[in-house]
DNA sequence: ACGATTGGCGCAAACGATTGGGTAGAGCAT
DNA sequence: ATGCTCTACCCAATCGTTTGCGCCAATCGT
């Protein structure tokens, strides 16, 4: 007898006690505290028992219809199941959840096509605004008309074209890199720069460049090799840097897995890592410590760029002046990279 | 002087064309076929032209609304940043994008408290139906009344309570393993368990230990190890298992990541994989070819699997009968498992 | 030539919520 | 008694689509 009317709605409750549905929208969104002067007290407590009573859930539909929020965020990344990409998707969602926002994430491929075709898609769900974790760094994607009236921020990779990006500060990380291979030693060294297209890369490289540069030892062109940010890359960068007669003594793969296939190149050619050569990965990723040989690797704060993003995004929403953010990366050397031995040979 | 008119909408179109939006709405769904007889040929040109000339698209809010279908579904995982899951996420996100659906993906961290406040909140947001990733074997979230309503199909993970899923055959592939290892000799063997909540793991042990059980081998109680699906819980399973005086000749990891830990345990003992101990994994990750060591590993359809898990979803959600899918395994033997060498010393 | 089709549209009522404007009555001062 | 201010509500329009029904004219059958 009590309700069998399929799910429960505003007007269900408003009926059910006499009342209309406006008043019971206002209590309902109104803040909880006792002074919202949208109904008296007594019936305002009767609208909010029976409201939970009945389990009721405003419909999103309907309210975004009429308000034309959606509370939805478009995030776009290259590949989920790259473990940087995912650790970001988790502080995103976490912060987004937290804000009341629910995400539709999706895969590009770093593919240009993808990509408009997906921010497509998401606009044509009426998000409120985007996080885009796949820009490349001549912005292309981005200068869609179709995006003009919506918000976005990006994260992880930042483009030349000034827009609002929360980012590792990959230069300073690369620079990291290069002053421990610097401080072991080694005065040949080669770059695994992952894909040209990437700022986490070309940043990461430039860095290291740099300071090399600085040292008076600047690194020849073909030293510097661009390749797929996946194991596979990794493994074929390297195994031409190493298969020369002049090969370097120390390796810098702007990401774990680069590293980790550069691992493999170097086992296949038997190579020793930590003696033969030295390595340095990026991300620290979870992996990083548990290699038969640890690697060293920059450790970058990635699910607090997630989480920074959402909160910038936020704030553009709300028409807020927004800047860009950096973080800090840091450090973390293992044996991969050889501290524990001396110069290598010259 | 065209339009000043903020989004575009049916009744935009309607009023530019003199017409009444119920005709537009029909042409604009009706099969593009000619023969839809919800207007005249040249009328239906006129409008299909200026719908795209507009760029019009449906407001999604609205139609939901209206029709009650939001071509939502909702999908939960224990965590993206772990590879396998994110591999099946990405068939998902292909299959259902093909299919005209979005989804709302979340991570659980395989907690009951979790997985009930995301269902609620997809629930929330009208999904049309949901695939469950991250189900424990009990089922216990999944017998929410709030459920009741809403169509689901497992993936990855069943559960004992008969609903439909989409699963690896775990229990074959642990069987494959156990084959592998009495082949190379090995009597004294110890499975790295993985959670005891997850069918995945549960399963592939049990078809292991089924094998060495049936070759007249049982595995001692304690030879069995439950630990987290990560790198830190196989690291700790496996300092254990190879620590005491009489250590299992070979052990077999219920997934790749407590393989990688399991690897860096013996690393820290002294070791040598494939000569001193023997490791085969579980999901054949880009990683386990490019170890130092490579990993024997066994090979599941990830990304298929989330395919059909849509599919098989979308036949529940049109109400059709459904039965649960099992994917074949497939053996992939490296230098970990030490084929190479003859049986282990007695 | 007249009733019956039918092709081609228009009408209007939903779907569920939000929100700017009432309005009735109570309480109070003048 | 009149005018005023609150309090506590109600009214109705609106967001953009979908969809059962109805209507008008042209065509057809006989």
């Amino acid at each position: 007898m009590a309700g069998e009317s399929g799910p429960v709605t505003l007007r269900g409750i408003a009926e059910r006690l006499g009342l209309h549905v406006s008043t019971v929208s206002r209590v309902l969104n109104g803040p909880s505290g006792e002074q919202g002067r949208a109904a008296s007290g007594e019936t305002a407590r009767r609208i909010r028992e029976l409201a939970d009573e009945l389990g009721y859930r405003p419909n999103p539909h309907a309210t975004s219809l009429r308000t034309r929020r959606s509370n939805l965020v478009g995030v776009l990344f290259p590949r989920l199941s790259e473990i940087v990409v995912a650790t970001i998707y988790e502080g995103v969602e976490e912060e987004a959840t937290r804000r009341g926002l629910s995400t539709f994430v999706t895969n590009t491929h770093d593919d240009p096509a993808t990509q408009r075709e997906r921010i497509g898609m998401v606009l044509g769900r009426r998000v409120d605004g985007l996080i885009i974790g796949d820009a490349h760094l001549d912005g292309a994607a981005l200068a869609d008309p179709a995006l003009d009236g919506t918000p976005f921020v990006l994260v992880n990779r930042r483009t030349d074209t000034g827009h609002p990006a929360v980012t590792c500060d990959d230069r300073l990380g690369g620079r990291r890199v290069a002053e421990h291979f610097l401080d072991l030693g080694h005065r040949r060294v080669a770059v695994i720069a992952g894909e040209p297209f990437a700022s986490t890369g070309t940043d990461r490289t430039t860095g290291f460049t740099d300071r090399y540069r600085e040292a008076g030892l600047p690194l020849p062109a073909h030293w510097v090799r661009h390749c797929g940010f996946d194991t596979a890359g990794g493994h074929r960068a390297a195994a031409e840097l190493l298969s020369g007669p002049d090969r370097p003594t120390a390796i810098f793969a702007v990401n774990d897995l680069a590293a980790i296939g550069t691992m493999g190149a170097a086992r296949d050619l038997g190579l020793r890592l930590g003696e033969d050569l030295a390595l340095a990965g990026f991300n620290d990723t979870p992996l990083a410590a548990e290699l038969p040989v640890p690697l060293t690797s920059v450790r970058s704060p990635m699910a607090e760029q997630g989480r920074r993003a959402v909160r910038l995004l936020l704030r553009r929403i709300a028409g807020e002046p927004v800047a860009s953010e950096m973080l800090g990366p840091e450090l973390v050397v293992r044996a991969s990279s050889g501290a524990q031995i001396g110069p290598p040979p010259r």
